[in-house]
DNA sequence: TATTTTTACTTGTAAATACAAGTTATTTTA
DNA sequence: TAAAATAACTTGTATTTACAAGTAAAAATA
């Protein structure tokens, strides 16, 4: 297993900015403790600050102004690594609901899969799972996830209902993603798409499909999700 | 005017190794020269290298590992901030044009903008243009921009065929894009759209809303994308 | 020869220091 | 009072130094 080893101080200080700003600690618009402050208050010199503080502006959390200071400009509460936004109202994280189609299962994986694939990833076969996210109880997300079998013991007998499966990686496996790419185009609703969606067939529905990098590097999660975005829109920042 | 003043070290470098790489001096998967080496190279220290590294890292152009050295990741040719992804094959730059349906013009921003706006904003009045972009001859985005009449002189006047309106508001008037948000859905093509695009009514098309921030904290760019999926896929990293 | 160990090189983390440059509030001046 | 200058903040840039930790090739060993 992944020993947790001497966790460096500019990241131990990203994650109490970063928890921070996520429990509403720091509200949007707040001004930050200076730099230098923040220096004396966790002890750490002023480029470790600096380091927390660049990451957490990469990571969209904040926004730098030089002769200012350090602003929150928190994030939309998201979904996984999607967000939603309401196009009416905003939308909070309470009614979120996620329903399991297919539990996980470990099968080989399909000849023409939707990215190129490494020998490793081949032969350790492929977790698959299908869910369905629903928000007010109408379904928004049907999401096809597959995962390489690398050091993921007993995976496909843990409880995904209503936990991330970000969560469950980053809790039991210590795997976080870093990164990752996506396509994104408009397709017609057909069969079992439109059917879990609620949808008449034709109608437009948005279709990603993504890779996500995770810190072990050979370990990719991939996804393919079909959005029902007649109501929310997919909401992303860059 | 924005006067040139003086770019600090580790842009330059920046410049220089995005330059290399976008020009194939360094192609994908080679690895870049050690830090210790950039620093002699170029006459610098090692934190300041770094941050230039680190900022290739952020913008997806290398990946660091340690105690390797930073490997080229490039990015896929884009358009604008967009980058298209060919289902079938990859797409050189060499067949994209564009075409002006809208010549810009200056207009009062439409009382129902897509994204709130500042009162500076509304009172600089709306510099408004429509374009098409097309990949051998198909057309595949139709573009709506809307820019706040802040600092740019004569911008009414310029040639924007085949240039990006990004290369002209860098070049003529120093703004480069920071960052910005975006809301995406899949809509059915109607009149306007769906004859630019070429797709009978009905067809699913991606629609993107965009706000662009700017390195003029009060200038952002918007713009309202319908894409044509069929072909293409949208394509983004993160 | 094959394995292990060592070495050299890579990036990562961290400190202490200095000055530049932008912002804001205060103070001074007209 | 109102404008201008100043001072006291803020973040930005940059150098120097040191050691930790991961990687890969070279050398030593079995």
């Amino acid at each position: 297993m992944v020993s947790p080893k001497s966790i460096p101080q500019h990241k131990k200080l990203y994650e109490i900015l970063r928890r921070h700003i996520t429990e509403g600690i720091y509200k949007e618009g707040d001004l930050l403790p200076s730099e230098n402050e923040l220096c004396q208050l966790y002890g750490m010199t002023r480029p470790t600050v600096r380091q927390s503080l660049s990451t957490l502006a990469n990571d969209g959390y904040i926004r730098k102004h030089q002769g200012k200071g350090s602003i929150v400009h928190s994030l939309p509460k998201d979904i996984g690594i999607l967000s939603v936004a309401g196009t009416t109202s905003a939308v909070g994280n309470r009614n979120l609901k996620t329903r399991i189609i297919v539990r996980p299962v470990l099968i080989p994986w399909q000849e023409d899969f939707m990215f190129p694939l490494t020998d490793i990833e081949r032969e350790s076969g492929c977790i698959y799972m299908e869910r369905l996210r629903l928000l007010d109880d109408v379904p928004i997300f049907y999401d096809i996830s597959y995962i390489a079998n690398i050091n993921l013991p007993r995976i496909t007998s843990r409880q995904f209902e209503n936990r991330s499966l970000f969560q469950i990686l980053r809790a039991s496996y210590h795997i976080e993603v870093m990164g990752g790419e996506q396509r994104i185009k408009a397709i017609p609703a057909t069969g079992k798409i439109s059917s879990y969606l609620k949808l008449n067939e034709g109608q437009p529905v948005l279709h990603l499909e993504r890779k996500l990098e995770t810190n072990n590097p050979a370990l990719f999660l991939y996804s393919s999700i079909f959005c029902n975005t007649a109501k929310y829109s997919i909401f992303g920042r860059f």
